[in-house]
DNA sequence: GTAACTGCAAACGCTTTGCACCAAG
DNA sequence: CTTGGTGCAAAGCGTTTGCAGTTAC
């Protein structure tokens, strides 16, 4: 099973979550919340923007900016690195997951089951380094693309 | 042994690769394949116009961008992806080299030897990804740090 | 000699800030 | 009622583009 699966429940865990870090449950937030804690795909301010005014007509783009870092600070986004735009975010990651990207659709599913300590621990010794923290993504394409490029 | 190790010779291969990409070599060009065949940390255009200004004088930012998009088109150098900033330049790996980065000085060493296979193909089975590439990076603190660390 | 490269200045686009008004609690 | 949040407009900042002069080859 990949992690990625949607939980619908998610959306009002990340509001309660604002919430206790003192935030208001403004309209355009929760549209903001709506969208990202159920997103497949990592969304950028422009986006976002757009995909909120649908439930939130007049939303402006400063808001969006300003509930990301509300959300990012809160843990419940992570910013998504990619070749190009490194402006986009993401639902973070629980416990040790990574992130496996669609190079076709953008579609992002995480992983987790790494085994790097050996790695790790070569790495350290041969370096002299104090390891603290790793970063793994895996870069393909996913199973609907493929089947796209095969139709044409 | 750590690959990063500088090679002597490389500023000299770098101006032979850009010339065979049809590039001329001027002053400015030159003294930034300089900076960057040999340093062992990510430099960004502001960093890079400064220490060029050393051995030509009245290099502009501009000069920096255009120099970087060659060099990176050409395959020298790479972005390097940090949490804050995304555009820094670093020599490009070789093969299958990842990075180790210092969280403290901004270090990095190349490193390689990770095998991945096994993570790939089990994640490559469940997901229905077809794994394209995978991107590595370990951050730490470098010895040097260490001890800095240490002293105070 | 010619075309690519340079540095400057201006333009551009994304992000941040200031502010008066609004609305959550 | 209080104060954090909103949207607008303006400012800020890193990057890109236009251009006339310069230089590699």
């Amino acid at each position: 099973m990949i992690a990625s699966e949607t939980n619908p429940q998610m959306p009002e865990e990340w509001l309660a979550c604002l919430k206790n870090h003192g935030h208001r449950i403004t309209a355009p937030l929760k549209a903001l919340v709506e969208i990202l804690a159920v997103s497949s795909r990592a969304l950028g301010p422009l986006e976002l923007v757009e995909l909120g005014r649908k439930s939130c007509p007049g939303m402006g783009l400063v808001t969006v900016y300003r509930a990301l870092e509300k959300m990012e600070e809160a843990g419940l986004i992570q910013r998504v690195h990619q070749n190009q735009n490194c402006n986009m975010y993401l639902r973070a990651a629980h416990g040790h997951e990574h992130l496996l990207l669609c190079l076709s659709c953008g579609k992002i599913e995480f992983f987790s089951g790494d085994n790097l300590n050996e790695l790790i621990g070569r790495i350290a010794q041969k370096s002299g380094f104090v390891i603290r923290e790793h970063w793994l993504q895996l870069y393909g394409i996913c199973s609907d693309c493929q089947e796209k490029d095969d139709n044409q």
